[in-house]
DNA sequence: TATGCGTGGGT
DNA sequence: TACCCAAGCAT
């Protein structure tokens, strides 16, 4: 494929206007480019910088990755979210040690075969890193081709992505294409927005057809309205006489899967079988709850209200231990990877209401 | 293939 | 306030 008038557009457009200073643009090595697309999933670039330096200053090289504790691993990570890309990440180095001599492969197939790394990841790696051909279709790109081509209908839907990715495909160019997939990723975020595009500056703005039919805000079509279900659980502060807090290591999968947390009871439980259940689920005395103001949490999916109750544990306890709990200070417990909710409550003194 | 997975910013 | 969504992937 020739380099067509849309990559030649917006390759001059990216010289001038592009985003060139990026902390993972500088000793462009195909580990800490694997880093920051991992971490800039779903995550603003102005949320990920600050965790992308401290991550590269602990983990400067994929073995240094590999052979650090998981513990470490999510700890960096605790407040970006979707914490099986850390997981997933640690897999990947240590797989990247173990079978591939701590050398990134470079090709498409061997780069998706590593935990987190799919379809556009591993060309992103590929354009950015090695410098090599490789579509690439982040939200930023989905946005500016739905729009340039005027596809309908949502990009979640199977049939409406892979229209994308044909357009992804067909415009990328055999040259320049790190600064290709850089330029046309910065295009979506500085130009075509998702509101108030600044279509007066799109260098793609001749050949746009939505531009065209005056349809810009139709595209990308939005997503299917769902409501919302409203969830609720306790959070428990378990509190022993020198003042340390219980932490629990939550399950490998699912919300906020191996992370520190307080420990979580059922919601079918009443607040009078608290106590009851701190006996039977952990072994612990404790005295009767007292309840914090509770908050909801808004995910992705559902509504959460955290419901969180105070108890003190009496004398020497007899913890039922499988290696998931430890008891801490609550300095101490928030440099732990928390949950970001479960560390505002943790930093925030408790505002007791006697039942 | 549709859904689960976090958090923070924009409107 | 409440909703939408963001440099997607795994299952």
């Amino acid at each position: 494929m020739t380099t067509d008038s849309f990559a030649e557009q917006l390759l001059a457009w990216y010289d001038q206007h592009g985003r060139h200073n990026l902390p993972w643009h500088n000793n462009r090595t195909a580990y800490r480019v694997w880093v920051s697309e991992i971490m800039l999933q779903q995550t603003q670039v102005a949320t990920v910088v600050p965790y992308y330096q401290a991550f590269m200053e602990r983990f400067p090289n994929v073995e240094a990755l590999a052979e650090a504790p998981v513990d470490d691993v999510l700890s960096y990570w605790s407040g970006l979210g979707y914490y099986a890309r850390a997981r997933n990440l640690q897999t990947a180095a240590q797989t990247v040690v173990e079978d591939f001599g701590g050398l990134f492969p470079e090709t498409q197939e061997e780069l998706e075969g590593l935990k987190g790394i799919g379809r556009s990841t591993a060309a992103a790696i590929i354009a950015q890193a090695f410098g090599k051909r490789a579509a690439i279709l982040d939200g930023n790109v989905k946005r500016v081709l739905a729009r340039y081509h005027a596809v309908p209908g949502w990009p979640g839907q199977t049939r409406v992505l892979n229209q994308l990715w044909e357009h992804a495909e067909a415009h990328t160019p055999d040259t320049r294409v790190r600064d290709y997939t850089q330029g046309i990723m910065d295009l979506g975020a500085m130009v075509c927005t998702r509101s108030r595009p600044a279509c007066t500056d799109c260098p793609l703005q001749t050949g746009c057809k939505a531009y065209a039919r005056e349809e810009i805000h139709l595209y990308p079509g939005s997503r299917p309205k769902k409501a919302k279900p409203e969830k609720t659980t306790w959070m428990l502060i378990l509190e022993d006489k020198e003042g340390r807090v219980l932490l629990e290591r939550r399950p490998p999968s699912g919300i906020w899967g191996g992370l520190w947390s307080l420990p979580e009871i059922d919601p079918a439980y009443g607040a009078e079988e608290l106590q009851a259940a701190c006996e039977h689920n952990l072994g612990l005395d404790c005295t009767e709850p007292e309840l914090i103001r509770g908050f909801r949490h808004t995910f992705s999916h559902y509504h959460l209200h955290i419901q969180p109750a105070r108890l003190s544990v009496a004398g020497e306890h007899t913890l039922r231990d499988n290696g998931q709990h430890k008891w801490l200070h609550r300095h101490e417990a928030l440099s732990l990877g928390l949950p970001a909710p479960i560390r505002a409550l943790l930093a925030t003194p408790d505002q007791a209401i006697l039942l």
